[in-house]
DNA sequence: CGGATTTGACCCGCGC
DNA sequence: GCGCGGGTCAAATCCG
C-alpha cells in the first residue's frame, strides 16, 4: 500500500488497538478509517469510541510529533500517535535490494532485482524502513499476535530504562524489527516502536490472536461483538477452496472500526457476486474466531463498497 | 536438546 | 577525524 509510507499522525478517543497494530489486519485495514489530510505528508485518523485510552509522553515522543503539536493540541487527552516514517528515495533502491533477497515472492520484485546480492552486516540507521511508533499499557505488551525474540538490550542516554530489542522468531527471513522501552515519564506505559513489515503471514500456533479479538469484541459487548468464522467452499471454476466470510447477526450493527474494517477488507481483498472473498493469508490468523460463535449467517455485500456491510442472510 | 534470553563486544551513522 | 549513542551480533547461559 503506498499510502504506507506517509507520515501519520493517528488519534483515538479511546481502545487500545495497539493490540493489533502491527498485525496485517489493522495494517490493511487502517486507511478505512475516516480520515482527513491536514498538510502533503500528515492525515488525522478518527478512531472509535470503541478504542480506549493511550496517552503520548516521552522524549522521544515529543521530539517525533513536534510538528504535528496543533493536530495533538487539538484533540482529546486519550490519544494514541503514531509516525510512519518514510524512507528516502536514495535508499529506496538499496531496500529493493535487501527486499528481494528477503521476500523472494514478492510480486514487486522482478527477477533482475532478485539477482542482486546485499547483504549489509548492519543496517542503516534512518529511514531505512517504516517505523510505527505506539504507547501501550503492560497488558498491551503481552498481547502481541506476533512471536518475537530478543536479540539485544541498550541502555538509553536520558531514561533510566534500558530498550529491548525484538525481532520476529516465527520467520527466518522476516525483517520485522520491535524495540520495547518503559516510559520515562510514565513507567506504567511502554514504547513500543515497529520497524519493517512481516513477510509472513501471522504465526497461526500462537492463540494471542484469538485472545486479542476476544478481548476488542467480547461477547458480552454485542452488537458490537464481530463473528467471523472460516469455512472453506469449492470454487466450481478453478476446484480449488476459497474462505468466505461468515458473521453472526450481530454484525448487521457493526460499530464504526468494524464496518471501516470490514470495508477496508472488503476493499482490499475484493468481492466477487454476492459474497466476500478474502485470502488465505487473511484468515491464517483468525481460525479462532469461531470460539464465540453461536449463530453463524454468511452475509451478502453490494458491489460497492460504501454500502458495505449492507445485508445478511437469514 | 532446541529455542529463547542475556550481555559484552562490535559496528556505524552522525554531530562536532 | 573522533567520539558518542544506538543497533546488531554472537557466545554463553537459561529454560521448558
Amino acid at each position: 500500500m503506498e499510502d504506507w509510507g506517509l507520515q501519520a499522525v493517528v488519534r483515538g478517543s479511546s481502545g487500545d488497538f495497539t493490540n493489533i497494530i502491527n498485525t496485517d489486519i489493522f495494517q490493511q485495514s487502517f486507511f478505512g478509517f475516516s480520515s482527513h489530510q491536514k498538510f502533503d505528508n500528515e492525515f488525522v485518523y478518527d478512531f472509535p469510541e470503541i478504542f480506549e485510552a493511550v496517552n503520548v509522553s516521552g522524549d522521544e515522543l515529543e521530539e517525533l510529533y513536534k510538528p504535528f503539536y496543533p493536530t495533538v493540541a487539538n484533540s482529546v487527552p486519550a490519544q494514541t500517535v503514531l509516525q510512519f516514517e518514510e524512507e528516502s528515495p536514495a535508499e529506496s533502491t538499496v531496500n529493493q535490494e535487501k527486499q528481494a533477497q528477503s521476500f523472494p515472492s514478492d510480486q514487486t520484485s522482478d527477477s533482475t532485482t532478485r539477482a542482486i546480492a546485499y547483504k549489509p552486516r548492519y543496517k542503516r540507521r534512518k529511514n531505512e524502513h517504516k517505523r510505527v511508533v505506539v504507547q501501550v499499557s503492560a497488558e498491551g505488551l503481552s498481547s502481541d499476535v506476533w512471536a518475537w525474540r530478543k536479540y539485544g538490550q541498550k541502555p538509553i542516554k536520558g531514561s533510566p530504562y534500558p530498550r529491548s530489542y525484538y525481532r520476529c522468531s516465527s520467520s527466518k527471513g522476516c525483517l520485522a524489527r520491535k524495540q520495547v522501552e518503559q516510559s520515562c515519564t510514565d513507567p506504567g506505559m511502554f514504547i513500543i516502536t515497529y520497524t519493517a513489515e512481516h513477510n509472513h503471514s501471522q504465526p497461526t500456533r500462537r492463540n494471542s490472536l484469538a485472545g486479542t479479538i476476544r478481548q476488542k469484541f467480547p461477547a458480552s459487548r454485542s452488537p458490537n461483538r464481530i463473528n467471523i468464522k472460516q469455512e472453506r467452499t469449492e470454487d466450481s471454476i478453478s476446484g480449488s477452496k476459497i474462505p468466505s466470510l461468515f458473521m453472526s447477526t450481530e454484525t448487521l450493527l457493526p460499530s464504526p472500526m468494524e464496518e471501516d474494517f470490514l470495508q477496508a477488507k472488503c476493499n482490499q481483498e475484493g468481492k466477487e457476486d454476492d459474497k466476500l472473498i478474502f485470502s488465505d493469508d487473511f484468515f491464517s490468523g483468525l481460525e479462532e474466531f469461531d470460539v464465540f460463535n453461536s449463530d453463524i449467517l454468511p452475509i451478502s455485500c453490494h458491489s460497492s463498497a460504501q454500502q458495505f456491510p449492507v445485508s445478511s442472510c437469514s
